[in-house]
DNA sequence: CCTTTTTCGTATTGATCGATATGAAATATC
DNA sequence: GATATTTCATATCGATCAATACGAAAAAGG
C-alpha cells in the first residue's frame, strides 16, 4: 500500500536532524579513521546524533559505512560517462589522477582516500566491507580498462596495448598517492606522482604511418 | 655489572618458546589484519604464547608491533647498499618492484604489504605506529631518491630529472600494488603494474648511452 | 634438599566495543 | 483535546578490548 507508506512517513515525531547531513559527517569520520577504528561513539560525536537514532535510521555500523562509501565513491556510471567524454584515455586518466591528488589533500577533508583508509581486517564481520571497498576499486579499474579498449578500437592506441595492465596501474597509482597523502605528502608531491605515472602511458598510435 | 646481568639471564625457569619464532608469527598476524584489528587474543593464538608471556617478553602490543615492523622491513642500510650495487637506478627500482610483487603475493604470507595493511587510526594511542610505518616508507623513498641522484651525478640521468618525484612515484606504485594484492590481484597482475610503471622512467642520458 | 629466581597457566581487571531496552517528548489524525 | 505513532535522551546490555594479579611450576645456586 503506497498510501499507507506515505502516510506513515508523516506520522509521529519528526526527525530532528537531516539524514543526508549527518551521513556526510559519518563519511568524514570513516574517511579519517577507517571502518574498524571508527567507533559508534566516534560516529555519534561526529554526527551529533545519539546511538539509538543512528541505529534507527542507518541500521548498524556496517550498513552506515556502506552507505557512506556510496556517498564518497559516487555513481560509477557518472565516472564512466565522464571518462568517455574525454578526448582520449590518456587525457581521462591524467585528469583523474589530478583530481584525486586534489581530493586526497583537501583542506576540509581528511588526508588520503576513504577506500585506502578503510582497511577492514579479515574477520568475518567485516568481509562485506572489504568486498565493497575492493568492488569499487575494481569498478574504477574496469572503467579505465574499457576506456583504453575504446582508444585501441578507434586506433588511438596500438592493438598490443594491455588495457588490463593500464587499468590496474592507474588504480594502483591513485591508491599509492592516497597512502602518501596519509603520510603527510602535500598536493604538489601527489600531482608530481601523477605526472610521473602518465609518462608510462604508451605513445599515441601513428595509425596512418603504419598502415 | 655485566657479570650479574649475564648470570641473571641463566637463572630461573627458562623460556618455553623461541622469541624469534613467535615474533615471526606475530609479524604474520599483523601483516594479515593490521595493527588495530589484531587483538591480543589473535596474537596469543597465532604465537602459541599466553598473554602474560607476551607482555613479559615484548612489553605491550604497540612495542610488539614496532619490533615486528622492524623484522618485516629489515635494515634500510641493507636496502641502500643493494640499490647502490645495481648498475642503475632504473635497474634497482625495476628489480625492487618485481621483488615486492612477489612478496605481496607469497603463498605462505598474507596478501599485500604489512605497511599498507597496518593503517593505524588517528587516535593518540596509535600515533607512534603511524609514524613508524610512515617513517619506513619515507626511508625507502629517500633511498630511491639518493640512488636517482647518484645516476644524475654520474650522467646516467639528465640533470633536470626530479629525484624526489621518482622516489615518491616508486613508493606509491609499490604501496598501490600492495592494495591491489589485498583485493585479490595475482602475481602476474602485480608484475605487469611494475612493468607499466617503469615505462615512466626517464630515458638514459644520451651521453652515456652512446658508449 | 632448600632457597632464589624466573616463567608458567588461570582467572580477572576496568574500559570500551557494538547494539538496545525503556519510557518521556513531539507530531499527525481524529 | 485525546489517541496513535514515531523519535527522543538516558541508561545499560553482554562481549570483547588491552593489560595484570596471583600462585604453581621449573630451573640454578647454596
Amino acid at each position: 500500500m503506497k498510501k499507507a507508506d506515505a502516510d506513515r512517513r508523516k506520522l509521529g515525531r519528526p526527525l530532528s536532524f537531516e539524514p543526508a547531513a549527518v551521513l556526510h559527517k559519518a563519511m568524514l569520520a570513516f574517511w579519517r579513521d577507517g571502518y574498524e577504528s571508527t567507533s559508534i561513539a566516534d560516529l555519534t560525536a561526529a554526527m551529533g546524533v545519539t546511538a539509538p537514532s543512528l541505529y534507527a535510521v542507518f541500521g548498524n555500523k556496517k550498513q552506515l559505512f556502506l552507505v557512506a562509501l556510496r556517498l564518497y565513491a559516487g555513481d560509477p556510471a557518472v565516472l564512466e560517462r565522464w571518462m568517455n567524454a574525454a578526448p582520449s584515455a590518456y587525457e581521462a586518466v591524467a585528469e583523474m589522477l589530478r583530481q584525486v591528488a586534489v581530493l586526497y589533500t583537501g583542506e576540509t577533508t581528511p588526508p588520503g582516500c576513504l577506500l585506502a583508509n578503510a582497511a577492514a581486517s579479515t574477520s568475518a564481520d567485516s568481509v562485506e566491507v572489504r568486498q565493497a571497498v575492493a568492488g569499487h576499486r575494481r569498478a574504477v579499474r574496469d572503467i579505465v580498462v574499457r576506456r583504453v579498449e575504446a582508444d585501441i578500437r578507434c586506433g588511438l592506441l596500438t592493438s598490443d596495448t594491455s588495457a588490463c595492465a593500464l587499468g590496474d596501474f592507474a588504480v594502483a597509482v591513485a591508491q599509492g598517492m592516497a597512502m602518501m597523502a596519509r603520510d603527510g605528502a602535500g598536493r604538489p608531491a601527489l600531482l608530481a606522482i601523477g605526472d610521473a605515472a602518465m609518462r608510462a602511458w604508451p605513445a599515441t598510435s601513428s595509425a596512418k604511418a603504419t598502415m
